[in-house]
DNA sequence: CTGTTAGCGCGTTCAA
DNA sequence: TTGAACGCGCTAACAG
């Protein structure tokens, strides 16, 4: 079973001790095609006694296809760290589960978006049966412009009506609103967002968050702009709240945000939630073991990797499958 | 330049247009053989007019390889959120960074270890070029019987002199020594070690730690085993100290399990770093901005994947490479 | 039910 | 310097 010596390395090798012909025992191990039980049985109980597997790459080549699928996660400036996010790394997983389950291999891949046409040149390369991309969404001409002439792509983001690409995302928007409305309904009057706003996901966050408020409080809202790595929103709460700001309550476009804020809320003797109530994005792992355990917007990364693969696998067998949103959930702890 | 109809699916294809024959494309775009000047930049110059790229899955079969390196995460009974854990990751983006560099694929895998050959199998399918293996190493039996005829596979986790396989991984034995000199030096006299013991690494961790403390105080250490999740943790955490205990230092074998401790703490009214000092492992993202800042052993993620990447390239390449280890580092922030 | 044959898209001898 | 022919390991149409 492990004899290093008989090493079969194609089914011709092994045709050739069974004494049949390769075609039979591509027959017998793929299962399709007639053949007499017997001599499958044979064949199978050949091959596995000698540890024999049939070569994917050349199965492939011969489909027509690579049996993989690639996640592209577009890398911003801020090379290396990005995929340290959370969230990101959650999302993969789930991916990876999602597409095992479907027979794909997960072909991972980080790419700098730059050149016309750095999406167009990975397609034709052809690594891949269909591509998921992860990441903020700031490419999206470059989406559209490959979703012309590609179906099987599917993005996560926000999916936007004059998009031409395929979108998995939650409702950011909405999101923002159960922000608003749980704040609100705590009393809090003195608002702030933090959190990214070029990006198209975290702008809708910020308005639906402002959507979500009363008329007059709405052009009360600070909103702080900052890069969504813990470094950059600490320094950009640090420096806030130093110019004296005291908002008795606080969203954040993302838990890591929100975490780092309360980082540097305590290091002003803020109290949280007493001074200020202060609610997150995501629900990431250490959400729950948060100082205070952090309210939240969550959003469903296993459902949304789920509808990714789904709706990646429809579009591969030819339907016109279409953007999908994913509803968000408030999640109440003791930072509000 | 991306007209759809123009579309090039074979070299074939291309050098029909061009009137050459297919070996001269071939060289012209790989760059490889004896080919005229102008004939070479000719074909080029047609090849991205068009937007042609070779298939790449022929060509590799061609060649005999993959072109891809695949990551296997051997996933325990608790399926699920394993990848969630920032460390691996963190290890996962770095690996992907530094594989693309040496111009390979990353093939994502998350393999459920049952069966006794489970190893074997996913190698005789040839999906990929070498493995390495990321995972906690309750798997080295595995991983020794493949090592045998395998040789293209490395492994991150504890090395250990007996083992077929090589590794590359942190001293963790000499991280846990720094955990206890600093808590010593600090004062802390009654300690608790948190974590693992089932698992190498954590074991190592924990023996370290034991090992860099005076003799008088070596056997006074509680051992606190618990799973390395949060939820697990937390639940340890907090029954240890609801039951009345109460020590003054702790070293937790990651920083995950630090932050669930921490919280714990705080809902006992215990207060870090005064009633109680705690060191983490790892140095992930979120340790800085932890509440309070979390001290811990640091691994070099970075310097590991890239590791790991230069020795399993080594043993593809048949050259003999060994294991490697890397020296962990002291952070001290404000928990301790 | 099984064997023969012709490719999938590319690299690489061997001749010309 | 270029082209023709063969094969990487496999599947599928067509015979028998």
């Amino acid at each position: 079973m492990d004899d290093p010596a008989d090493h079969l390395k194609s089914i011709a090798d092994l045709a050739r001790l069974a004494g049949v012909s390769v075609s039979t025992v591509s027959r017998a191990l793929t299962g399709k095609g007639a053949l007499n039980k017997g001599t499958r049985a044979r064949i199978q109980a050949l091959a596995d006694q000698h540890g024999f597997r049939m070569n994917v790459a050349a199965q492939n080549l011969r489909l027509g296809r690579t049996g993989a699928i690639a996640v592209l996660l577009p890398m911003g400036p801020e090379r290396g760290r990005q995929l340290a996010d959370p969230f990101f790394v959650t999302m993969l997983g789930c991916l990876a589960d999602a597409l095992t389950d479907r027979g794909y291999d997960l072909l991972l891949s980080r790419v700098v978006p730059q050149g016309d046409d750095w999406l167009g040149s990975f397609i034709r390369a052809g690594r891949a049966d269909g591509i998921i991309v992860v990441g903020q969404s700031t490419q999206s001409a470059a989406l559209d412009r490959a979703a012309a002439h590609y179906r099987p792509m599917v993005v996560w983001g926000a999916g936007s009506a004059d998009n031409m690409h395929v979108t998995v995302g939650t409702d950011n928007v909405a999101g923002g609103v159960l922000a608003a409305h749980h704040l609100i309904a705590r009393g809090r009057r003195r608002l702030a967002y933090f959190g990214a706003v070029s990006v198209p996901e975290f702008a809708a966050r910020h308005q639906g968050f402002l959507d979500g408020l009363p008329d007059d409080l709405r052009d009360e809202v600070d909103l702080v702009p900052t890069a969504m790595t813990p470094d950059q929103s600490f320094r950009a709460a640090a420096d806030y709240f130093a110019a004296g700001h005291r908002p008795d309550g606080v969203f954040a476009a993302s838990d890591v945000v929100a975490m780092s804020i309360m980082a540097a809320a305590a290091e002003q003797g803020l109290r949280v939630p007493q001074d200020m109530a202060v609610v997150g994005f995501d629900d990431i792992l250490l959400a729950r073991f948060a100082h205070p355990p952090l309210t939240t917007i969550r959003q469903d990364i296993e459902a949304g990797a789920r509808a990714l693969v789904d709706l990646l696998v429809r579009r591969i067998e030819g339907q016109n499958a279409g953007t999908v949103q994913i509803a968000p959930e408030l999640v109440v702890r003791e930072s509000s």
